[in-house]
DNA sequence: CCCATCCCCTGTATGC
DNA sequence: TGCATACAGGGGATGG
């Protein structure tokens, strides 16, 4: 569920908290969130006992918490996060009671802040945690938003960096923009041109540059390439600064709190409602197994 | 390689 | 009220 801004606030949240904190139990509720752990269930609890946190650091809708070795080994590992679209991480007192569709929980302990439960709940299971060795990343550039060294989980490599990253490369995104003939909807929900983009967003950045979401990616003019990305990031800066989307209870910062950002959308979920810019009929079609949202009269086809 | 489809899973809303 | 169905913000595997 979460996209980029939901995944930031969590992220924000659970920074204080965690860098410098110290795993003090493991508690695997459900095997189903370890899917994505290369390891077992007990090389998971066991690496992370006694670990302690050094960031945490977000790419796209990755996060991930780079943390000492404690076995002694020198391959640096991180805790890799995926919300998938019912995932959510909380933060609650030592000792509070289990919450519903939790599947994880990390006691920590922090110098400053005491004792704390970590947890990971999500009711669809799409969500993952793992370890995951960190590489260094091809562009020598930190690996994402709140890392301070140059690497990326495993998993997280292939991602792209996301539009509010200051070492996107934005060269690099125009060149496969240009290249790629499927739908520019497509083409933005794809991680590994750009990151962090989900149907929300995507279906906002499209109404906000005017681009019908069927438009071949290879006929953007670049004009239009430039608008689109402007589009992107200023929809992902005003959801971030609102506390992202919350249609319901599913998405919530680290205490449990929705965001406000929902009343701002102008065409996601509003299909048969009026254009906020032209009064014209919003439209909602079927589009890769989910929706898309878009105001035929301004976002014309090309 | 590129692209489109299908799958994983649970809860809620809607229609018959 | 009960039941079936559609739908929901995700990524990855797997075919053509």
């Amino acid at each position: 569920m979460p996209e980029l801004p939901e995944v930031e606030v969590v992220r924000s949240g659970l920074a204080p908290a965690l860098v410098d904190a110290t795993v003090s139990a493991v508690t695997v509720h459900d095997a189903r969130a370890l899917t994505r752990h290369p390891g077992s269930v007990e090389d998971f609890e066991h690496a992370l006992r006694g670990a302690r946190v050094v960031a945490v650091c977000r790419r796209g809708k990755f996060l991930w918490m780079p943390f000492t070795p404690t076995d002694g080994s020198d391959t640096a590992r991180a805790v890799v996060a995926h919300l998938g679209m019912s995932g959510q991480m909380l933060l609650r007192a030592s000792g509070a009671p289990v919450e519903r569709h939790e599947r994880i929980r990390l006691d920590i302990d922090h110098p400053d802040h005491g004792a704390l439960a970590v947890v990971f709940a999500d009711q669809r299971t799409f969500g993952s945690l793992a370890l995951d060795p960190l590489l260094p990343t091809t562009d020598a550039a930190p690996g994402g938003f709140g890392a301070d060294d140059a690497t990326v989980p495993a998993q997280v490599a292939h991602i792209a960096r996301d539009p509010l990253d200051p070492a996107l490369d934005e060269t690099r995104l125009r060149t496969l923009w240009a290249r790629k003939r499927s739908a520019i909807k497509r083409v933005l929900l794809d991680q590994t041109v750009i990151s962090g983009v989900g149907n929300i967003y995507a279906d906002e950045a499209l109404w906000g540059a005017r681009i019908h979401p069927e438009t071949p990616a290879d006929a953007l003019s670049a004009r239009h390439a430039t608008r689109l990305l402007a589009e992107v990031r200023s929809v992902l800066d005003k959801a971030l600064a609102e506390g992202g989307t919350s249609f319901d209870a599913q998405y919530v910062n680290v205490n449990g709190q929705a965001g406000y950002f929902a009343h701002s959308l102008n065409a996601y979920g509003r299909g048969g409602e009026p254009c906020p810019r032209c009064d014209g009929e919003l439209r909602r079609e079927a589009f890769m197994n989910r929706s898309s949202h878009y105001c035929p009269r301004c976002q014309r086809r090309r």
